[in-house]
DNA sequence: CGACGCTGAGACAACGTTGACTGGGCGAGA
DNA sequence: TCTCGCCCAGTCAACGTTGTCTCAGCGTCG
């Protein structure tokens, strides 16, 4: 079965266009009118060029099209996020693509790890590929290094953070009421004395939460003290650490505001190693699998990521359909889940 | 103030090498070696250049550059997984991206929802975008649509299930082995009669589980009965209605083998609305968040998804770099994690 | 019956970049 | 002194596609 074709078996280049052309007799054009699906072409020659492009195999380059055409459109969207992993990141990736599919766009991903200089990498990286636009949990505090190209046309939302010394559409968690709501419900359950564990007060939602928790413990009259507060950071051993150094306390917290979805089930294996899940009061930020089967449920304030993703990528959409209207923050609100942890009442004397 | 700019504040148009050319005073093809580090250029112009870049605010064209030169390469992957919102689709493509970020290289990445004929066209909207490589968990069963891309120079590895009817690299798990471990540790506390609730058997992986579930009990001289057997999908729900069906039959099993995530959680939930997580033994394929916190702990076959994922990575980066050899598929091991529920011995006496 | 408009297809240049080649300036060796 | 070759920067065309323009063919109307 010898044949004349005494290729390495491997790589033939990609047919194009001109290629289709020449097999279907017609002009390169012809055949981008009809990838195009211009509608004046002669239904005989759409058929013929239709079948040499199949018999050759061709695809269309997006890449080159996207360069000469007018609008300069390449159908694909940048994602930053903290990391694509992390439950948070995946859903939000997940509703921005649906956006996107309806669309025919694609999504390119990025993790930042919450290292600002790698926001700028990555940013940069995705503008190079001449990206439509951009959704980005921002990293850093400083977003001002997109001006340029905020003025040259490039679109963006940013999401769960307000962008820095930016002027730029954003999408946010009711993040200070979700955690001043938090706190009113455990001092509802009698709570006085209760303590905040969340992660690097320099990470804006953070800082916001604990905010919230500040104002609450505020309007309560209850004094502020530093000793039941912790910013521990976002990793599970931390917050262990740090519930059971609380909960060690010469006069421990009878509750716990929980901030991160981290710290909140760092702070559940704490507290079921110290056997104290039934006695010790706990709220935390942000919803996660299975807190409803633990026994006590994990009552949290649940944030709507989805509804979050979804309107970051519809606000992104229409910009890029031309709205020039001015930039605005979407708030998206937050809820009450109560399971059970968060409605562990007070022990001992009430003080007032 | 009154300036002569009457732009409506909007959109420039980027600029280009041209424009860095004429500010710095070169010829284009200077600005060209610049950005791509060529070392026979003069310091001085060197500099020259990248100033008039910096304050234009340049930005090289990859879509652009990637057309015209030589290897057409992108410096852009494709990954499709079943959704990217579900966690071993995300660490998947987390550990993807990291072997990427090495070397610069970004990631598209798709979700099926185990949907064959999307499968087919978000693999040719990122062979449309010309990416250099695909990262593929397949939907469907054939993927000789495959066949052209490949020999045109695409490169694509397949994780989790193999490609059919496409001769391609491919990473898995350990699936009849790991659902053998799991049966057999059953069988040595104690049970004969072990569910098989998993998801449908025309997911490859699914089957191959539940071939390794038929093949231990074999070895152990156990009939097989189908009673006791549920394909369900890969919803809670479902798992949750099948588990209630078995146990309630007239000669329930004494244990579990779950041999997937939701049908894990699902039995679990089940199991404890019942008050029978003490009593009836369970061990689940695939690893979960707090699956050690819950009592009793679940036992699982834990996949190594990093290792899955970094394998598939470093071997589309290795035949990208122009690896020839035949295609294999490897199989990255599994490994039982004893936490409580597979270990809760078969009740009754015992008949042999 | 000739000018006119319309329909459908091709020619050409250009998008932003880089590969291949060219050419001027200059030092070294014959 | 002249040539050879090297160094460095420039010119030109091309990657695969599409916007703009042109043009052939044909039916219509005054």
């Amino acid at each position: 079965m010898t044949q004349g074709e005494a290729a390495p078996r491997s790589t033939r280049s990609r047919p194009t266009m001109r290629e289709v052309a020449a097999l279907a007799g017609v002009a390169i054009k012809t055949v981008s009118r009809v990838f195009n699906g211009v509608p004046t072409v002669d239904p005989a020659i759409v058929t013929r060029v239709r079948e040499a492009a199949d018999k050759l195999g061709y695809r269309p380059n997006l890449t080159a099209s996207s360069l000469r055409r007018g609008d300069g459109r390449t159908a694909t969207i940048g994602m930053l996020v903290e990391d694509a992993a992390n439950p948070f990141s995946a859903v939000l990736t997940r509703t921005v693509e649906n956006v996107a599919r309806k669309r025919g766009v694609l999504v390119l991903v990025g993790s930042l790890d919450e290292d600002p200089s790698r926001e700028r990498e990555l940013a940069q990286a995705l503008i190079d590929r001449r990206v439509d636009g951009l959704v980005i949990v921002p990293a850093g505090r400083d977003q001002s290094y997109l001006i340029n190209e905020q003025h040259t046309g490039t679109r963006m939302v940013f999401v769960d953070r307000e962008a820095g010394l930016l002027d730029a559409d954003a999408v946010v968690s009711e993040n200070r009421q979700g955690a001043l709501t938090a706190v009113n419900h455990l001092l509802k359950a009698g709570h006085r004395r209760i303590a905040y564990l969340g992660d690097r007060a320099s990470i804006p939602t953070a800082a916001q939460r604990f905010d919230g928790y500040r104002h609450a413990l505020e309007v309560a009259h209850i004094a502020y003290d530093d000793e039941i507060v912790r910013h521990v950071g976002s990793s599970e051993e931390a917050a262990i650490a740090a519930t059971e150094q609380v909960l060690s306390l010469p006069d421990p917290p009878t509750a716990l505001f929980t901030s991160q979805n981290f710290v909140t089930i760092g702070a559940v294996r704490a507290l079921r190693a110290m056997g104290l899940q039934d006695t010790v009061a706990q709220v935390g930020f942000d919803d996660f699998p299975l807190a409803d089967i633990l026994s006590p449920g994990i009552s949290v304030i649940a944030q709507d990521v989805e509804q979050v993703g979804r309107t970051a990528a519809e606000m992104l959409f229409h910009r890029l359909d031309g709205d020039e209207s001015p930039t605005r923050t979407v708030t998206v609100p937050t809820r009450l889940i109560e399971r059970g942890s968060g409605e562990i009442p007070a022990e001992g004397p009430c003080h007032d």
